[in-house]
DNA sequence: CATGATGTGTTGCATATGCAACTTTTTTGT
DNA sequence: ACAAAAAAGTTGCATATGCAACACATCATG
């Protein structure tokens, strides 16, 4: 059961579960405590974002389809709220994690294989997420690129990889300076280790 | 129902589940596709390793006592195998994810709530994944600090907060210079943000 | 209590990288 | 097809930070 099949029998099992639409520029959830609400982002494009002390936009995660998030993955500090906006017309499934798991008790069957199912969920959350830390542990931008261009390459079996979104959004996965990153990608050029076109790049080594 | 008590019905209930002890130096578990295995450390300490092309020994992350982990939370690359390697004494709780996956589909009772379980287990995994990913998504050293003792601050609602482990380890954590963290906790005094005795600090803003 | 291991604290140095400020190219929307 | 927005690409500069190499304190273990 994929994840878009997975929303569908939610809502034609289980009348908790909700499809909300959202336009671009509003709100779709605000993280508070206690309230362990989980969304399904089905199609759109989604940001999770906190105003910091300066009232600067800190944009901490981007969402697309088949994303999950909510405030059961994330440490909800009183001080600061966190938001989801769409940035793109967004289609959203919302329940909360508490009813999952109170009906689970009554051993309906319907909530037994949909935890299931969002365990496989969360613990490919947690393989994506331990990736980006496993990144942005290393301590430079070089060792960054190519540990991710390592991981692209072993994942699809080939040398010549595929940057999968724009190298602005790579700084920003790799939490680092556009201009540094660039700077470095053309280091790697001329040193022979990689060649590049656009966002296409051959491991030359 | 925490981790040790599903650890001990784990035993008690499934007989795929077993209880070892390992040796420090000893590896516990070497991460490889498609095994799927899944561990609880119940005592001891251990560490998730890779050895790099250089022959350099890589810690990517620490385990203590209820702490989970095993192939399923990694995206294992073919080319570099990742070990897992007690340090101290420890205990261990071993199954496969497969196991626990197809005994749910006979609608066994005690398989749906450990899987209901284990999806806590994981979601809460996430949230200190979350929390890490943001600590080192931050660009300067003394944003890395600063956050770090907002959050510890939040959580236990005092401006005196105690690092609670060793301040190298906090390095590591934070995937920083130990040395070039140190100078900054220095500046952080001397610009009057901080008091700091030993791992004890007092928030002054 | 002795000794080795681990953690803390400090400093000098070289440079990698963040930042700001641009231009040019590509994509998007009407 | 045009304008506007987003992305790509480049460069100079200041400095934050990694690295290496110390001394010293504290902890653990036999």
């Amino acid at each position: 059961m994929d994840i878009s099949d997975l929303a569908n029998s939610m809502q034609a099992n289980c009348i908790k579960a909700q499809k909300k639409n959202f336009m671009p520029g509003t709100v779709i959830t605000s993280y508070m405590e206690k309230r362990k609400q989980i969304c399904i982002l089905i199609s759109g494009k989604a940001e999770l974002i906190r105003y910091d002390l300066k009232g600067n936009k800190d944009i901490i995660e981007t969402f697309g389809p088949n994303d999950i998030f909510g405030e059961v993955f994330h440490n909800v500090n009183t001080n600061n709220e966190l938001f989801v906006m769409a940035t793109k017309k967004c289609e959203v499934v919302i329940f909360l994690y508490d009813d999952i798991k109170i009906k689970c008790r009554q051993n309906c069957s319907f909530h037994n294989t949909l935890i299931s199912n969002l365990l496989d969920l969360t613990l490919n959350n947690s393989i994506i997420q331990n990736t980006r830390i496993e990144l942005l542990s290393k301590r430079s931008i070089r060792e960054k690129l190519l540990s991710y261009f390592n991981i692209l390459s072993s994942k699809n079996f080939t040398k010549k990889i595929e940057i999968p979104f724009s190298l602005t959004s790579l700084a920003d996965y790799l939490s680092i300076d556009r201009s540094a990153m660039m700077r470095e990608l053309k280091n790697l050029t001329d040193e022979g280790f990689i060649s590049k076109h656009g966002n296409k790049i051959k491991l030359l080594y």
